[in-house]
DNA sequence: ATTTTTATGGACAGTAATGTCCATAAAATG
DNA sequence: CATTTTATGGACATTACTGTCCATAAAAAT
């Protein structure tokens, strides 16, 4: 497992006596932080994968620490703003924006929901990541509210579905359920009747299987 | 923080030259599972918080695994046991039911959602561990498919709204939410109509109501 | 009263991890 | 081609933790 050139980021030509960059430090303690959690991101271990010294590491970074940060900004950059932005989409029923707000967590290039897990749970070990945990969700639950709130729904209504709809989308993550496409656009319209309490258009449920089958198509 | 001789497990009077019990061992380490995650269940840091020396640990424990599965073992005896009796009950409302469920992670006698949750984190380290807690997520699902089946939904619409309302139970437990039993109580009409389809009969929100307050006054 | 059982504590050996220091290698720069 | 910058690797010091061995203390049993 010797890691040649060809890697992707050789963007940056590397320098120096190099063997491995930054950037593969970060990847592999975020593959760590993802599979085993944050108190395992190690730097003796990540050595170890990487085939360098450990005293290496201590170029790129000031400490372990210094290297979690990095984890942390990176999530923060990309989980909550692709939910945001889903739920901001201007659409003709509320069914198409639970839609959208699905596409999140189908698309593996949007949220990246083992990383959001990963965090979380690191959050209940360490009071300044629970305040970024806090924060996020937040402004996802307040974009879900807006929606159904535009499309009609009381406070309560929307304040309640908007909780609903993404509490039960962590509860499905938290299970880390596998299950292929067909099995869950097999439930997409009890779904859809479930959380807006009205009988999905057939049209909006062809749509969102038509973008679903196309992402599937990706891997 | 001297330990004096009223402690509550005063049932078992101790034996030769003992300062602690094997079950405060348990406590203690059911504590740590809890709070920090079963990887930092350590013999030291127990033994320490103990006020005793770390190799008497084993005279109750062969290794340390050996506590972590008697962690395990008192978790599977807890956890999954209120939900089917809870579902089971039989009720003239679908209402009911849910409330029913509710009742199981408002009485803090019933479920212990911080264990259940250390244990779910815990299984994406270990296989035999996420064996248990599928087998556990099953048998909770099923009962709660069963109760909407017993109310009339149809198998899709049962499946879905078991699966919405626990996996919505299981995201809120996720986000460690704190908050009042009057701010949730608000919530319960709206919460209702979004998981069975129907608006709640006041009736049954009423007893609901009652039922928590009288829970509220146990803590 | 003595022996047995039930625990405890200290010493020892070993592993895994963090972080520092410094000599050195290799590419980039002048 | 010499020098500077950019990394790397090995040695050292330190801490946290696991597990074993054995002497010993205290309660229980005989």
């Amino acid at each position: 497992m010797t890691l040649s050139g060809d890697q992707k980021s050789l963007n940056k030509s590397r320098h120096g006596n190099s063997k491995v960059t930054r950037d593969e430090w970060l990847q592999a303690a975020r593959d760590i932080l993802i599979t085993k959690g944050a108190s395992d991101v190690k730097v003796l271990t990540l050595s170890k994968r990487l085939g360098v010294a450990r005293s290496s590491f201590y170029w790129y970074f000031e400490n372990r620490s210094d290297l979690l940060d990095a984890l942390l900004k990176e999530w923060e950059a990309r989980n909550t703003k692709c939910i945001v932005d889903k739920c901001a989409l201007r659409t003709t029923s509320i069914a198409q924006t639970v839609c959208h707000f699905f596409e999140c967590f189908i698309d593996p290039r949007l949220f990246d929901q083992r990383l959001d897990f990963a965090v979380r749970e690191w959050s209940r070990r360490d009071t300044f990541i629970r305040s970024k945990i806090d924060e996020a969700d937040i402004a996802r639950l307040r974009a879900l509210t807006h929606a159904f709130a535009r499309h009609g729904y009381d406070a309560a209504g929307s304040d309640a579905r908007a909780r609903i709809l993404y509490f039960m989308q962590l509860g499905y993550h938290a299970l880390d359920i596998k299950e292929s496409f067909d099995v869950r656009l097999a439930r997409v319209e009890a779904y859809l009747l479930g959380f807006t309490g009205i009988a999905p258009d057939p049209v909006d449920i062809e749509n969102f299987r038509t973008r679903v089958l196309e992402l599937g198509d990706l891997h």
